[in-house]
DNA sequence: TTCGATCGTGCGGAATTCGCAGGAGTCGAG
DNA sequence: CTCGACTCCTGCGAATTCCGCACGATCGAA
């Protein structure tokens, strides 16, 4: 699948660049929007995130100084971040929680709250039965216990919670934008 | 803080290696169980996973080889992993959802199914009203409500589902292990 | 056409990574 | 206590990679 995208860039390099298919690239003005090029070179920063350059550039067709300024415009721009990420029971963390708030008066001023908690790995502003769903991290009960009834059900406009306890995490990925 | 660790470990290097507080990082089955040096480590690079050895080095204590050693071991044992992690919006995924599951029978066998699928980001069983939360990327919402309601609901064994569409993500960081 | 901006390439020099040999400390068995 | 096996760190060349920079090509706008 993307072999193809691929070769067929690579086989374009001294003709027109980008001559055709701008179908998946072009129709969408918000973000920064990422062309087939930098799509494999996240995949291939997925796999490793140490990879270098030239084993890049030999993936996905392109020389070593492109691969270098595409991936620097794309950490700057914020598209990607390159980061060590680890197994949060191997180093210490045993109680996880997500937790369903809801909140009365202003959403978002909540969640900047939230947010501040070193606790609170994940919030999200939701739709649905709750406004507001945080995902905890913490060392042990005791320390979920305070995160979640002392502080954040301190925080004011903070109307209810729920809590789940994590028994087991099954999947976890970072493969967002590779498929 | 972290430089008295370095340094007291620095000072310690011709002496006695570990020779107190054994308490946590000595012997321990389940899980590899990491130091103080590792976790200075795993920090570093959490900060930017392609920062190089001996700069790591330097901010821990350690000479570059042995930085270089360490991370090895850890990715090897798969305490840790440095990858690219991105914006899904930037990436085209421009819906997304937390689903709470209800299941009759098996919960396990269910999570397997629903970790099977790639629009699954995250599966993690959890106690609560709900005995399985999903986290799931979608292209829009025709697909996201193709996998909710012919996909996730067609799964054997599930019994009901509620959905939490994301409004707008707050916060999303990286950091484990380093509090 | 011409200017300006964007993007890719090639090229040295500096920096980093890599593999390996050697030394020091720990632990258990004899 | 002494030996041997292990583990972990260090130092050091050699290979590789990273980095900055100048130049060429393409494209859109004036």
């Amino acid at each position: 699948m993307h072999s193809d995208l691929v070769a067929s860039r690579s086989a374009d390099q001294k003709g027109s660049r980008e001559s055709r298919e701008p179908s998946r690239e072009s129709r969408n003005g918000s973000s920064p929007q990422l062309d087939a090029v930098s799509l494999a070179i996240i995949e291939q920063l997925q796999e490793d995130g140490r990879r270098p350059y030239a084993a890049i550039g030999k993936a996905v067709g392109l020389s070593e100084a492109a691969v270098r300024q595409r991936v620097q415009k794309l950490l700057d721009q914020g598209v990607m971040q390159i980061v060590a990420v680890t197994d949060p029971l191997t180093v210490g963390f045993r109680r996880q929680a997500m937790v369903g708030v809801n909140v009365e008066g202003d959403v978002e001023s909540v969640a900047d709250a939230l947010s501040a908690m070193s606790e609170c790995e994940y919030v999200v502003m939701t739709a649905g039965s709750f406004d507001l769903m945080v995902e905890i991290v913490c060392e042990d009960d005791d320390h979920l216990l305070e995160v979640i009834n002392k502080r954040i059900r301190a925080v004011p406009g903070v109307r209810s919670t729920e809590s789940f306890v994590y028994l087991k995490l099954k999947k976890q990925t970072y493969m967002w934008g590779t498929r």
